[in-house]
DNA sequence: ATGTCGGCCTGTCGCCGACAA
DNA sequence: TTGTCGGCGACAGGCCGACAT
């Protein structure tokens, strides 16, 4: 994984030279989130891709009828296209703190792309969240202009260095660094009775110049160099809805699937943005786990599976489910995709927000003890997968 | 000019509804910018809002080779498209006020392309500054926090509602909207030794609201049904690179062009945004003036022209200069185009950062004094225009 | 253990005319 | 005519422990 980059990165868009901090990047993207290594190879989903677009957008959310009669087919532009990872850089907005990570691929030629299961591919990394930290939502008095930050006990004992308890308060200065290398300056003290951590002086300039409101979360790492930083989690989905005032979104949605398809015609490079947290879309796929799901795997309609989500808590829970169909999101435009070709149904009433369909590397199938026969009376009329290349058998243990 | 979009504009990217205060938008735009008429015929350039595009992204300011390598060729798109104006809107900027137009084109035909000088066009309206108004550029003291606004004597005479003199110190509570329809209120006093025009309660949330610093200017416009609005106009250019974290530049780059060659490919219509103040590109001109420019006007090397530019009053005045040469800007990429194929130099040396190129429709040739034969000895290889379409004469005077 | 509040001090905001450019 | 400043009053910002949950 890079995190800089130096020379070889030819379009670094925001000019941002900094070398971002990986684990506060991974805190503030929260603990589903990872990104696949440098140097390995990608299934990329220009169908996801699109989804994340318009959920960014909020363009057409509904209704796809509009998205049709603007945007043309790119009928040589494959559902899914195998990827050398050229460059991955983490970053962050200048304005929103939100974090998002920029790719640099190069589709493999045609003829690899058939030979998907053929290629060496790895798993990819598990995304490792840094242990010295904590993560805090912002009560109303913390964000008032009435007073400071109230520090849970155990967060301030844990990531934050030993006050001298010789003194009467006891008292230090904190210095912490946020995604943008900004320090800011705390004055941390405990006092009050009962006795409680509290930053005081800078905390308010903090809260303004991040323009953080109750609800939004706040986060510090104590890493092993005994260094400190703090990142941010909006509560808001942002939803900015972005007024680009630059280029129309339909440009911009053609422009996302032109250059895809470019690249795929050419077999060169391009570059794309994902963003975690504003948009539920992961469109970049290890290779390995994508050849593992959909390959080794069988599914079935009425079989159970399980499947991680975070908790506001910023922790992972596992959810379980049924398959109650699978096929096509969009037969139309991308026919014969594996992006969220799984309808799912969720055991709690109370997940009904949770996403109708998933895709098949997203869910941890139940096959110990699958539900079989169906105990849902659905019926493909096109079995799945159809078309597709049998998988031949012969490849090692992937974990 | 429809300045709502009630329904039948089938993309509202910004979800605004509000129909925005003509004279003001073109107040906060400057007396050189004006827009075509809804209805009427124009001249599109791919390559002048490709333009636009680089400049607001400062990509590849001046290495377009970098562009070469990324973006494909789209051979089918011609260097300008007639297009019918279906629909203008005023916009703002959410973030900065800052004024743009929202513009959907519908190429015409292949056929009705090639008989530009056969089809009926307009001229296009002049630009209506509003009468009554004043801009008056902020000074340290209006934008400081240790007091209110300045306000020129003749400005607030002319502009503000007449004060109760009999009162003292006379003073009243102004209103005035901006371009969001906010609401603004300032108490407007005329006091002191000598006597002057303030603006104070209310002045500072303003500046702050807006992030106005010293510099930026702020104009008051009187309207004839007794209306008072107030817009802004910031001194450095915005340049805010935009980090889109959405689509890369590249990826927006090719939206760009692949829109329009859609478009032109399939006679439908598309959707641009018309940055005026913040690019120096106007990439849809009234397809008269652009008749106008290249059939009916003959120009040389050497010859003399004025043009028009905005002061930094906001008033206009006319710069001198000779055409040094004229040919392709991009032959590569954009053969045979008329954008920007007017090589000039200027009269006056501080005009050294005026552009080198200009476009046939922006200058006024003087005719009357031809310095001809030319005093430069510069000699085009190929002689302009090549291979255009030769104006048949018949056609009526333009003006 | 920690969220909210009243008390209270203080720094900055912001209104005023003086003065000068 | 109007930009900047010193003066100074008002008020919001912000540090404190009390108190309740």
């Amino acid at each position: 994984m890079r995190l800089s980059s130096p020379g070889l990165n030819h379009q670094s868009q925001e000019g941002e030279k900094k070398c971002l901090n990986s684990e506060l990047w991974h805190a503030c993207a929260g603990p589903l989130v990872s990104l696949p290594s440098v140097g390995t190879r990608v299934v990329y989903f220009p169908q996801g891709h699109s989804e994340q677009f318009i959920f960014l957008f909020q363009v057409a959310a509904s209704t796809n009828k509009e998205v049709d009669s603007h945007i043309p087919n790119y009928p040589n532009l494959p559902p899914q296209l195998i990827c050398q990872l050229h460059n991955v850089t983490m970053h962050a907005d200048v304005e929103t703190d939100e974090v998002y990570a920029q790719m640099t691929l190069q589709p493999l030629s045609q003829q690899e792309q058939k030979e998907v299961y053929l290629l060496p591919s790895e798993l990819g990394t598990a995304n490792k969240q840094p242990t010295n930290y904590f993560c805090k939502t912002l009560t109303a008095s913390d964000t008032s202009t009435h007073g400071g930050f109230s520090v849970p006990r155990r967060a301030a004992e844990k990531v934050f260095p030993p006050l001298d308890y010789s003194q009467q308060p006891p008292c230090q200065e904190l210095i912490a660094r946020d995604l943008h290398d900004n320090e800011w300056k705390f004055r941390h003290i405990f006092r009050g009775q009962p006795k409680r951590h509290l930053l005081t002086t800078g905390w308010s300039v903090f809260v303004s110049a991040k323009r953080l409101v109750a609800g939004d979360s706040v986060l510090f790492i104590w890493n092993e160099k005994n260094q400190l930083f703090l990142g941010i989690r909006r509560a808001s989905r942002p939803q900015t809805v972005m007024p680009s005032s630059v280029l129309s979104s339909d440009s911009m949605h053609i422009g996302l699937l032109a250059a895809a398809a470019h690249a795929a015609a050419t077999n060169s490079r391009f570059t794309i943005f994902y963003n975690p947290r504003a948009s539920p879309s992961e469109f970049v796929i290890p290779l390995g786990k994508y050849v593992k799901a959909v390959y080794h795997t069988r599914v079935s309609v009425g079989m159970r599976f399980r499947m991680l989500f975070e908790t506001e808590e910023s922790s992972v829970r596992r959810y379980m489910g049924t398959i109650t169909g699978i096929g096509d999101l969009d037969p139309v435009r991308w026919p014969n995709s594996h992006w969220r070709s799984v309808k799912v149904g969720w055991d709690e009433s109370t997940a009904g927000e949770k996403q109708p369909r998933v895709s098949l590397w997203e869910i941890e199938p139940l096959t110990t003890f699958p539900m079989y026969p169906s105990p849902f009376p659905l019926r493909l009329k096109r079995p799945w997968p159809t078309g597709l290349p049998t998988f031949p058998g012969g490849m090692g243990d992937q974990g």
